[in-house]
DNA sequence: TGTGACATGTAATATGTTACATGATTGA
DNA sequence: TCAATCATGTAACATATTACATGTCACA
């Protein structure tokens, strides 16, 4: 069976969570998703798109909306399998072991800061953390409008996530200010 | 000032916070890491240190250990320049931002697998992530031993994740359970 | 009539992975 | 002495990013 990436895995759940669409539409789910570790960029998804069809697991049929030339593709039974393949246990390390945290790397070398910065970055990483959790927040609403369970559990994955990011960040912050006195 | 990516900033803080060491230290750094995302691979880190010695971040030092050749490197004045800026705010949106989180992307469609599966699904990461949890106590364990406080603060912040990770799953296993019913 | 968002791509580039190659050292 | 591990790399490959190119559509 085809085994997919993840980005593979994750645009290959798209097409089918979404119906048949375009990539495009695809792009924009990226493009407008809280999390910015993917820029879905032109130069990614139009080509993997493309790979996708190569190998069976999507189909395209050709759609024009006016003028414009567009093309809409749908999974296949065999992207289904592979999508199943991709999702079923048993999950790779990289998905379920701890995550990447750039955040976290970065405080592992907080000491190379003169130690009023250390506090000051602190500082920072939380307001920015109480903003993203704001928007997360409304982000779940949106989608709970659209009424998906599986998307709505996935952004409550998000909210949680920047909670227990804001409660690390706090205690890091009230250890130094212990450790400083 | 060097701009520095994720894995370059990363190499620098290890360089600076290992005192003088050679590319295979940095390597076991990541191959020994909780955190599966790096590899540490050979082709990633040595031509990566070739790239910041030439960039004038890191210099090298012959080293000769009996019959082996070795190179030590240690950070320059411009590279802790180069450090400082990676680490300060403020922080770019992929590093404060909604981290990424294969788990949570492949929950976004379990609905593409039958329900009795998806409470497998749920079942298995959930009996995963509390080994993992285990292994990143055992971790934060040795880190403390080595006395770092802030390798122990990055510790510390694996295992709110992981904790906050289990609760996750925890809470969408009920979910999907009470809606079944 | 022109400006900006929509929509589809391509090209150059950077960088990380796997797999391979080489030789020294250590311990059974 | 044989195998495993330490240690340093290189080569081929895959894939994601940025920047660019092109044309359509809505609307002011």
């Amino acid at each position: 069976m085809s085994r997919v990436s993840e980005l593979e895995g994750a645009v290959l759940g798209l097409v089918w969570a979404e119906g048949p669409c375009t990539p495009y539409a695809v792009r924009r789910v990226f493009q407008q998703s809280p999390s910015p570790h993917w820029s879905g960029s032109a130069g990614a998804i139009y080509p993997l798109v493309r790979r996708l069809e190569s190998r069976g697991l999507i189909r395209s049929r050709a759609h024009a909306t006016g003028g414009r030339a567009s093309t809409l593709y749908r999974v296949t039974p065999a992207g289904m399998r592979a999508l199943r393949g991709w999702l079923e246990p048993p999950l790779p390390e990289t998905a379920i072991g701890v995550p990447v945290d750039p955040l976290r790397t970065r405080l592992r070398f907080l000491g190379a800061l003169a130690p009023a910065k250390r506090a000051a970055f602190l500082a920072h990483a939380e307001v920015r953390l109480e903003g993203h959790l704001a928007a997360a927040r409304r982000d779940l609403e949106r989608r709970r409008q659209k009424g998906d369970r599986f998307d709505c559990l996935m952004a409550r994955g998000a909210i949680l996530m920047l909670r227990a990011r804001i409660a690390w960040v706090r205690e890091a912050a009230r250890y130094l200010a212990a450790r400083s006195r």
